[in-house]
RNA sequence: GGACCCGUAGCUCAGCUGGAUAGAGCGCUGCCCUCCGAAGGCAGAGGCCAGAGGUUCGAAUCCUCUCGGGUCCGCCA
């Protein structure tokens, strides 16, 4: 139960004693801290339901509330208000906060957050949806969910096919090519990694430039998809070259999958999927195409259909994201599926939704997309390098990496740790400086990378909180005597209490509303509290034993709780630096 | 054309299931290191919350319209 739960249980049982709804009982934070800690608004909401005058509604929740051992202070005040305070003994045990937020009601998710392409690169536009994903993966299973992450690869559209045919053009001879040929096949690949990742680009451009071109791109597709065995020998290779260039990518941002899988995966079921679909008539024959109609009456805006399979008899992701739910289903048996994809992919995802939920495979309201905007550049347009190409996520990285370095000499630190641990230290700073800015801004919001501002070790930066870990972690290990029963006098020693009593909320709310950034700015706010509580009060060299252990206790809780917080966030933390 | 997202301090952004004097960071001004890491702390300046109506005792928050920016709209994913 975390505190504002339990306040407003508290607060409730009052409301419910003088004959009102208990949820007129939810406590939050106080908007004026100088007023109060904590408020409760319910009897506003209450006296207009009621019409009743609010302030003696007010009054008559006050009379019913017994928790004198609770609140130190509570008074009506404004129009209407319950202002509380807490008694600083109550408060200092639930001050060590390290405990997030359990599920009352836990839940097996998947949550889809990769999405790369085979063959092409990780990029700036898959950073998102992998730090977003990884902390969103970390948040709920730490509440208890049993959580699947899934790279859901894009290996089975149109892009494979224009890499097969562009490998004919170029090397025709090679035994994958052979119509009749049933393999085997030779177990190394064709081609080198960097092969693959150039013939992308050139295979892409010619297929946009020449129709004919094009055409051999779609009867390649076609007869992959088809099972022509040459073709999906070379798949494999192209797969699995891809592969293992993602995983390195993906470790250095600490991102991990539990599944690799991908829509090729879930292509085996599509012809019975298919057959289904047509059988119960969802299936219609429009253009030459088969179409899911998912349009509803009620729908203010256009909803075009589905296109399950094309004109030439190739799917493409709409049948795809489809067929995967079933195997979801199927093999992993989910309460809830959650795709953390680029906002602009919203119609896509209504769209699949509304198809599985038609055909009775999927429950809509248990298949979220958790859109996020675009990390975009100086100029306020999604973020490309200064001669416009995209940006390779290995560039990207050693980008912010050689920044945080930059940084760490201006402020002389990590000064004298020997290259590999400096090294370690600048790779560490860079990252979190990198996760933490896209983190800290809500999911749904653009965003302008401005990497000066984002490596800076000043304000609400992944930096600052690296130091702030680190510091305390230093004045730890200077103290003589170990952490005892927190005792709070100073205002600081409240504040901070106050601030680690609320990690559970804050995890909470993240969770509910797929939101990192609120643990961003409750990890901000804690950090913020203790440099307060540290320049106010001693803490390693302070001469009372007992306000010596209460204060390192204090300390100790907020060394542990920013190491919960980042291992939430997915976020890498040298102890020193 | 339609739908959706957005417009809050000089800059980058929180706050939006309506509530008291709208917050943070950066930048700016002035203080604070014989004392645990000053990457910090303290104090201050800075806002008709895009604009106009409406609902309400009360609106940055809800509704309508206008202006400005962005995204998407059946066979690429």
């Amino acid at each position: 139960m975390t505190l504002l739960d339990e306040l407003s249980a508290i607060l409730g049982e009052a409301f419910a004693a003088a004959g009102l709804d208990a949820a007129y009982g939810r406590v939050a934070r106080a908007d004026r801290p100088d007023l109060a800690q904590f408020q409760c608004n319910g009897a506003l909401a209450a006296a207009k339901a009621a019409k009743q005058n609010p302030r003696a509604l007010a009054q008559s929740v006050l009379d019913k509330l017994d928790a004198s051992d609770v609140f130190s202070e509570t008074a009506i005040a404004g129009p209407g208000f319950i202002n509380l305070a807490l008694h600083d003994a109550w408060l200092a045990v639930r001050a060590d906060g390290r405990n997030g937020w359990r599920s009352p009601s836990l839940e097996k998710l998947v949550i889809d957050y990769g999405g790369p392409n085979v063959a092409k690169p990780l990029h700036v536009g898959h950073l998102r949806a992998a730090i977003i994903g990884e902390s969103l993966k970390r948040i709920t299973r730490a509440a208890g969910d049993e959580v699947i992450g899934d790279a859901h690869l894009g290996d089975w559209g149109l892009q494979m096919g224009q890499l097969i045919s562009e490998l004919e053009l170029r090397e025709p001879d090679l035994p994958y090519f052979d119509i009749d040929a049933q393999g085997p096949f030779p177990a190394d690949p064709p081609i080198t990694l960097a092969d693959l990742e150039a013939m992308y680009p050139a295979a892409s451009a010619a297929c946009k430039e020449d129709e004919a071109r094009a055409g051999l791109a779609r009867e390649a597709t076609k007869a992959l998809q088809d099972g022509r065995p040459g073709y999906r020998a070379l798949w494999r290779h192209f797969v699995d070259l891809s592969v293992a260039a993602m995983k390195v990518d993906y470790a250095d941002l600490g991102v991990d999958f539990d599944l690799w899988n991908g829509e090729a995966d879930a292509d085996p079921l599509i012809p019975e999927i298919a057959d289904d679909l047509r059988d119960r008539g969802l299936l219609e024959t429009s253009d030459g195409a088969e179409i899911i109609r998912v349009a509803r009456d009620d729908d203010k805006k256009e909803m075009p259909p589905i296109i399950f399979r094309n004109s030439r008899g190739a799917v493409g992701y709409h049948a795809t994201d489809v067929a995967t739910i079933v195997d979801r289903v199927r093999n992993i048996g989910p309460d809830r599926m959650l795709y953390v994809v680029d906002a602009r992919q919203r119609l896509h995802f209504e769209q699949v939704f509304r198809a599985v939920d038609r055909a009775g495979y999927f429950r809509e309201d248990r298949l979220e997309h958790l859109w996020f905007g675009t990390m975009n550049g100086e100029d306020g347009k999604p973020f490309k390098t200064r001669e416009g190409g995209t940006l390779k996520l290995r560039d990207f990285i050693d980008m912010v990496t050689d920044k945080a370095r930059a940084r760490l000499v201006e402020n002389g630190l990590a000064e004298g740790y020997g290259e590999a641990e400096t090294a370690e230290i600048a790779q560490k700073v860079g990252i979190a400086a990198l996760k933490f800015a896209d983190l800290s801004n809500p999911r749904t919001s653009d965003y302008i990378f401005d990497i000066d501002r984002f490596t800076s070790f000043e304000g609400k930066t992944g930096p600052y909180l690296l130091y702030a870990r680190a510091r305390i972690r230093s004045v730890l290990a200077k103290a003589t005597g170990a952490g005892g029963v927190i005792a709070i006098a100073a205002p600081e020693e409240r504040d901070l209490a106050l601030a680690l009593a609320g990690f559970a909320d804050a995890h909470r709310d993240a969770y509910q509303k797929r939101l990192p950034h609120i643990l961003c700015e409750h990890a901000f706010g804690l950090a913020q509290a203790f440099s307060k509580f540290y320049a106010a009060c001693r803490i390693a060299d302070e001469a009372d034993d007992e306000v010596r252990a209460s204060r390192i206790a204090l300390a100790e809780a907020v060394a542990a709780q920013l190491d919960m917080i980042f291992d939430l966030l997915g976020l890498p933390a040298p102890n020193r630096m």
